[in-house]
DNA sequence: CCTAGGTCCTCTAGCCACTAGAGGTTCAAG
DNA sequence: CTTGAACCTCTAGTGGCTAGAGGACCTAGG
């Protein structure tokens, strides 16, 4: 009936050092031990992780992923807060794109117009170098 | 002709303890110093300083940099290794796009599908409990 | 010459979400 | 009972900074 963290980990793709550090964190709450001090899950336990990993993998971060699972421990409140944090993170998403899309934009004219020939000529060190251009943010990721 | 720490950071634009972490690292070498220890700067610094502004603004790694600011102080080399590191980061930036995109196509779903009533029903949630999906990476930014 | 205060110095610790490894214990199969 | 895989805790490291403590320096005004 109930099982390991490295079945845990195996039934939910979640390394074993990152279930005990959400356990750590207070995103998965700690769960009973044997005798020996070994974690032993019951099946909550997985479909918990399961909403955890799949938050992550949407890019919420770890303090939205407490909210919204405290949500889903109460079915009867309103839902408007999840949405307000999936909305938000929609938002991030489409802003980062944009960036993205703006870089992408400058990568690709500094590959197009490099001859390849020597450095003294090439035009990714020159774009590189050249001062002239707005101090936009710093890219991440 | 030279200057302190404080006038590099306002020309470029990059704050004081980020150009000592650079000169740490080693992608600024170690400038003069007066008789009480202060940093001091010639103007070859500026250009030097906004190469790797410029650089990080693109999303290249300190390492990427590092190799680039080697070339750049070597011009009779070939250009080909700074247009494989541009190559390289256009063709992660195109991968990140491709999975923001994907991201975005969820997120939305979520958030049109959602009717705001009681999380009981929200799709919010809903989605994000839902095990069958793939195992995907997780989303960085 | 003296003082005020803005700027500079080094060093340490914190951010995020893990990940890796050391050094030791427990569990289940044979 | 033995073996060895899996488990335990604890610490430290990742990247690229950023913040703050506690103190030294430098320059302009009086």
């Amino acid at each position: 009936m109930d099982f390991s963290i490295g079945e845990l980990s195996r039934r939910t793709a979640v390394k074993v050092a990152t279930i005990r550090y959400y356990e750590q964190i207070g995103l998965l709450p700690a769960p009973p031990r044997t005798e020996g001090q070994q974690r032993r899950y019951a099946k909550g336990a997985v479909s918990r992780l399961a909403f955890i990993r799949h938050s992550r993998e949407l890019g919420f971060e770890v303090d939205a992923i407490r909210a919204l699972l405290s949500l889903q421990d109460n079915p009867d409140q309103s839902c408007a807060t999840a949405d307000a944090i999936a909305k938000a993170r929609l938002a991030e998403v489409e802003s980062r794109i944009a960036s993205l899309n703006a870089l992408r934009l400058e990568l690709t004219r500094m590959v197009d117009e490099c001859a390849c020939g020597r450095v003294a000529e090439c035009r990714v060190i020159e774009t590189l170098a050249d001062r002239s251009h707005g101090h936009g943010r710093l890219a991440q990721g």
